[in-house]
DNA sequence: CTCAATTCTTACTCTGAAGTAAGTTTACCG
DNA sequence: CGGTAAACTTACTTCAGAGTAAGAATTGAG
């Protein structure tokens, strides 16, 4: 501990401590903006170093959405993993969802937000990263109706949808518990488990919702299938 | 035509013209590594030009965001207007959206997409324009409520969350459609709709869903070091 | 036709930041 | 010790792209 005067640290403590850095600026100033030099100057070291680790600034930038990627999912199938009921396991997996996102939100900017401006290799990484997050949440919701309805299965289709309803609101209700500072990621979770997941039960159950005779539709067939939306995979 | 060899074209055109293309490679490149230099070629004139009518980047992509987010406010406002029934309304404003964003993408994308790396004056119109979406859903959403149950008037907070849900939900969902090109907007607003709509209403009506387990404290876990992930590579 | 306003261009300046060459210090191993 | 590899630095080069100066071409009014 008073050995402190150690200047000197090996590579693979470095590494970590430029994309912890790496993180915080690429989320704050965004993947462009972003310079090397203020990254190795947080980190304690000077801009060559980080070129001699990891490459160049889009080697650096994948270094970080990898390693956060893999946090993320870690979080969320470490949650689900123990918990026994199917229902309950996608109630865990989102409320780590949150609990992960509320308190890395330098990691989930990194991962979610940086659609564009990006080189064709980053790219192709953020869709992995994404997919990878999307997958578990579809495998927790295939689980979860098969279990809460005992026979329904859904088709892959209609479990993506379902995932991308709740990553997306998951994504949306980031910033909403931003202006709402007491809320914890339980209380969430468990109201958008509340409006989706009873929604998603009695729709399966057979109540559904449907806009009734169109007034005035501009481009539709009135009446052509009526209730059968859910389960066709 | 040997008439359209019209070079000069008079200012208020020709602004509109340098907004078309810079929506497009803003939505294509990001803010930063889109250059002045080629929103000017593909408007058809040189860079000047961009610098003497909108001022600046920073002014060009400004202008983008308030004519696009005018758009689809002014779209999802006129869909919902006509139609009686607040839950119609709320069916086609939501469908109104998709349809917004399945047609104009660079549109919803320079919207949206565009968190960081963005100057404070730039941050806070994007602010605005989200809440102006926002605060559309959230309008029809508490309507809607007021008229499904006769009664439940949601709290600003309620309906807030509601509305994120939507939008997010619609959100992402703008992505889940890329890969699905036969589905229409109306056919995604519908299944949406079942999903949460139906949701919410039993929830009002007094059928929650709750976790069985008593809320175990997040903060003090009882035996954390269960699974460890000592291999993080 | 003339003149003035508007539209538009060529040809710069200048800065910030990616990436690198070449050398210097520290740590550890025998 | 001494020497070698790993950790680290200073001091560049290079280039793309924002922003501008200065003036040329077009149009329309009188």
């Amino acid at each position: 501990m008073s050995d402190k005067r150690r200047r000197r640290v090996p590579r693979q403590v470095r590494e970590q401590q430029i994309i912890d850095m790496a993180v915080q600026v690429f989320a704050r100033r965004g993947y462009h903006p972003a310079s090397v030099d203020e990254i190795a100057e947080l980190a304690g070291i000077s801009k060559p170093m980080v070129y001699l680790y990891l490459d160049s600034k889009e080697g650096l930038f994948l270094a970080c959405l990898r390693r956060e990627a893999e946090r993320l999912v870690a979080a969320f199938r470490k949650a689900a993993r123990d918990v026994g009921p199917p229902e309950l396991r996608l109630w865990a997996g989102l409320s780590a969802f949150f609990a992960f996102v509320t308190e890395h939100r330098d990691s989930w900017v990194v991962l979610h937000r940086q659609t564009s401006e990006l080189s064709t290799a980053i790219t192709a990484e953020v869709a992995r990263a994404r997919r990878a997050v999307m997958a578990e949440v579809t495998g927790l919701v295939r689980d979860g109706i098969a279990e809460a309805t005992g026979s329904v299965r859904l088709g892959d289709e209609e479990a993506d949808f379902v995932a991308h309803v709740l990553v997306g609101a998951a994504d949306s209700l980031t910033d909403w518990m931003e202006s709402h500072p007491d809320e914890t990621p339980e209380r969430v979770t468990r109201r958008l488990m509340n409006m989706v997941w009873v929604g998603m039960r009695n729709v399966l159950g057979g109540e559904f919702w449907e806009p009734p005779e169109p007034p005035r539709t501009p481009e539709a067939p009135p009446s052509e299938e009526a209730g059968e939306e859910s389960t066709e995979g």
